[in-house]
DNA sequence: TCCAGTTACGTGCATATGCACTAATTTGCA
DNA sequence: TGCAAATTAGTGCATATGCACGTAACTGGA
């Protein structure tokens, strides 16, 4: 038990932020593993899923939107290339660029996750109160958006 | 600019917390170049550092606190002990465990980087707010060390 | 005392994360 | 038109993160 290092009060807005990140990580992990799918890779399919509808996101666009460095995305999206659920192609009306996109098996992926990732949205929502995580995440979301 | 894929609510609670902590990380990491070290050893070195008059953690304890794997600690000390800022010993009353303790180097490092990272900390706190960040830390900590 | 169960750690593997540097392409201005 | 500047992506490197599996050491009861 334990592991109380000292009582002085916690300060590092940071520290703070990756612990619960870490914690909040490994839950949804565990919720997902059944489909053989990380936190990270969930959301990443999800947020490629927003787009439909509307043009494919580039890969700078997709790094944007996840608030991740663009060699990041790229690598990222590698095991789910891999595994069929994403398709990259290169742009038509700009050769550097690169479009991603979710393949056929890879919109059924997201339906197939919904459930084990409710589950542990349901189990946060549960500890943290549901109220309480709408408006955690919509500071959340702010800061990750803060182009300032 | 742009990149906003969809109007639709963004829901997922492990989702915004990882983005925030890849944003927030990258202002620390900024902050923190000048004097070579990353926000993830910044703050192992601070946790480590909170230890200072009782018995140094053990690398079990120190990952309990740090609320992350007890291998990964393991690997994130290499770099610190490497550099001269952490040592790692045996335990004498317990030979399966290591104690992790700072060098006076590392000691001497936590308080070179403390302007630094006050500079991080400003830089979010004014964009946030500074009470806000408090109310914000407490509730990240508390998911964070949520033993459920 | 001795062994079964528990505890603390290390290693191999796979993914996650971002920076510096490089290559290809596009764009805008002279 | 033509080239300098800006944009988009890829690679190499280093660290971050956790799981499965294996080993050594401790602990408690028969």
């Amino acid at each position: 038990m334990a592991a109380t290092p000292s009582s002085r009060p916690y300060l590092c807005n940071c520290g703070a932020l990756r612990k619960a990140s870490r914690r909040v990580s490994r839950l949804y992990d565990e919720a997902l593993a059944p489909i053989g799918l990380g936190s990270s890779q969930h959301t990443l399919l999800v947020e490629i899923s927003r787009w439909e509808g509307s043009q494919a996101p580039t890969l700078w666009e997709l790094a944007e939107s996840m608030v991740m460095d663009r060699t990041t995305i790229a690598r990222n999206l590698k095991p789910l290339e891999r595994d069929g659920y994403v398709a990259i192609r290169p742009s038509k009306t700009d050769r550097r660029s690169k479009l991603v996109s979710l393949t056929a098996a890879g919109t059924a992926k997201v339906a197939e996750s919904k459930p084990y990732w409710l589950q542990a949205q349901k189990a946060f929502e549960r500890a943290f109160g549901a109220k309480e995580a709408a408006v955690l995440r919509e500071q959340l979301l702010s800061i990750a958006n803060d182009h300032a």
